[in-house]
DNA sequence: AAATACTTTAAAACTATTCTAAACTATTGA
DNA sequence: TCAATAGTTTAGAATAGTTTTAAAGTATTT
């Protein structure tokens, strides 16, 4: 399968048409083997600089919230004024360099599997999401 | 010790003098054995109609952040437009019902403790934070 | 081709949060 | 005591990420 075919079958699949403007996305997102996080704000220098193509910033948040909704990204919780997103959708968790505000993917193998005893009467588990913080050693302590 | 006492001792070491305003959010926050989750817009609600008191947000917002980085409350990572605040300051995790946009507490006794194998060079870990997230069974699936 | 449906876009709206600057209050020290 | 100083509260303005709007553009259907 060529890479226009799949981005046409991912957009599809989320319920929009294959345009122009949202194969430009899916490029950025979609053409690499290494899956990587972005904010939509990195997301859009990409595809201005990389590929000297302006995509209006509405097109790109329903691009994005398309492709969440189908689950061909993952949105990471941290507390920030911005909103991280994952090309990696397989179950994996998350170190975040608060030096340098940035995700780190953290491989099964790097951490045993959370053991949850409790439920939740009539809930049902989505998701579990761990972060782990991480900082400089040496940091301003106050 | 008084509960004055006890406030004024928490805003003197979040380097904050105890002023009327300061005090009353205090009461809110500390008068009760129960801890509680909120965001500042509850805050500000309960302190306006418990105790018939209006205070400004930008006061409320600069109590509450020096009682965050004093470590007199928490901030728990939930992807949300808004913050969301614990006055629990004890090493604990969160479920987080998604219908009720309502986090409840995970017992020490009610999750095994995550066990990360890998470290990253020059970082000292932080935070280790677990949010496990619960909707309602019969979920409108789309 | 005309009608219809979907899309892109720039700009406006929205909203949580932070900042500002002026009025107010408390503290200091002569 | 009381003026000078330092800290505080407040309403409103500013900010910034995100969402909505509405009009112009494009694609599809009949
Ligand atoms: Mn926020
Ligand atoms: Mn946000
Ligand atoms: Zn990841
Ligand atoms: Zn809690």
């Amino acid at each position: 399968m060529t890479n226009i075919n799949l981005y046409t079958k991912k957009l599809r699949e989320s319920g929009l048409r294959p345009t122009k403007q949202r194969l430009k996305i899916c490029e950025v997102l979609f053409s690499s083997e290494k899956t990587f996080h972005f904010t939509i704000n990195d997301l859009t220098k990409i595809i201005e600089e990389k590929l000297s193509e302006k995509i209006s910033l509405a097109t790109v948040y329903n691009t994005i919230h398309a492709f969440k909704k189908k689950g061909y990204l993952k949105e990471i919780s941290i507390n920030s004024d911005k909103s991280y997103f994952d090309t990696n959708i397989t179950d994996h968790q998350h170190f975040f360099d608060e030096d340098k505000s940035q995700l780190i993917d953290c491989g099964d193998d790097e951490i045993d599997s959370v053991n949850v005893k409790r439920n939740i009467t009539g809930k049902k588990i989505k998701s579990i999401e761990v972060l782990i913080r991480v900082a400089s050693d040496n940091q301003n302590q106050n």
